[in-house]
DNA sequence: TAGATTGTTAATCGATTAACAATC
DNA sequence: TAGATTGTTAATCGATTAACAATC
């Protein structure tokens, strides 16, 4: 293991050679090689290989990775071999959806806290919890321990909701608000906005 | 206006300073530095200098940037000038938060098509429309001319529906399902997974 | 005018690719 | 063994930053 400063560019490209990986290994195949998996992902083999010896040796030279065991060390450094819980504020349509969503139970993640500020949604139930009041926000998260916010409020009110966030001991969020938030150093934020996402793609039509 | 090719990094941006300046623009503020607007999105001031000028002299030397003509001339460079008629393929919870999404109507973009291939839910009203069947896919989408769509379809369907959204004539997928999926040349795809996007900062915890 | 800020150049920094010895 | 593929180095390529003349 590389003890040095690993770029954030090869950390963001991880996530998605574990998803590629898993899918490898649900229909059954054992081993893959750079040259394969960057066929899938759309990644030069020259650079899957080197981001993944930043963190040691998991091929072999002549056969390539063993798909299992490259996931495991994947999962370890990503730190997704665990359960996360998340809290998530706002429960607009976006926030239903998110809590209805199968695929956070196999990649690392749980929804354990609901909130919203609109009354009539306070005390409802989502699957087993129940929906807190935003007031409450600080407590019941520092209450959990909780460090991972997922955000689907309306812009009027994200930043405000960040910085309660921030200050409940939250390190990292995912914002569905199209609207840039300022946080702390050493607080992350990734934007989730299919306007935003859309856009960057109109310019080449 | 500088002809040449413009790097794909910087046209990612563009869309982030364009929802920036729309949040000052609404505030009632005329004018902006690249410093404040830097502030603002996270962003270095030379880096967005550099961007921008990469179109032409938005800019005035000592009082910065008008807000409402670099809009304007940000909207034309990614042509969200006009409004994209989209196609949405996968009726389950996201599709459907997505029907209902606000966030479109004002950046450029109005779903027209509503696809699903489960026969229940084909024929379902959607606002003004009405839920139509997968299978019809490639001739709606024709028919409409339309370019862009998006998928949130289980993964297990995303790339035969890919596949189809091509061969109709789709050169832009906002791809919401949780798999990378493979597309010709001259296609280009967006990726929306929530995990995904958490497991690049657990990274940091 | 004096102060502020752009647009642009050159320097720096970082990321990607090509190539290949090592080795399974 | 012969063929395949890794891990790594060096070269290339591209992006970011710093600095400042131009100018509003």
């Amino acid at each position: 293991m590389n003890a040095e400063k690993i770029p954030d560019i090869i950390i963001g490209r991880l996530p998605i050679y574990l998803r590629a990986l898993q899918h490898m290994f649900d229909r059954g195949i054992q081993t893959t090689s750079s040259q394969e998996l960057g066929e899938v992902v759309g990644i030069s083999a020259a650079q899957i290989r080197k981001d993944i010896s930043q963190f040691g040796e998991f091929g072999k030279q002549g056969t390539g990775y063993n798909i299992q065991f490259l996931l495991g060390r994947l999962r370890e450094i990503l730190k997704v071999n665990r359960t996360w819980e998340v809290a998530l504020v706002g429960m607009g349509d976006m926030g239903h959806a998110l809590s209805r969503y199968q695929g956070f139970a196999n990649r690392g993640f749980h929804i354990a806290l609901f909130f919203d500020n609109d009354q009539s949604k306070v005390g409802q139930k989502v699957g087993d919890f129940v929906v807190k009041d935003t007031a409450d926000l600080a407590e019941e998260i520092r209450k959990e321990g909780i460090k991972i916010a997922m955000l689907t409020v309306p812009p009027s009110a994200a930043q405000e909701v960040a910085d309660q966030l921030v200050k409940a001991g939250i390190k990292a969020i995912l914002n569905y608000s199209p609207i840039s938030i300022n946080v702390p150093p050493g607080v992350k934020v990734q934007y989730i906005d299919p306007s935003t996402h859309l856009q960057r793609m109109t310019y080449y039509l």
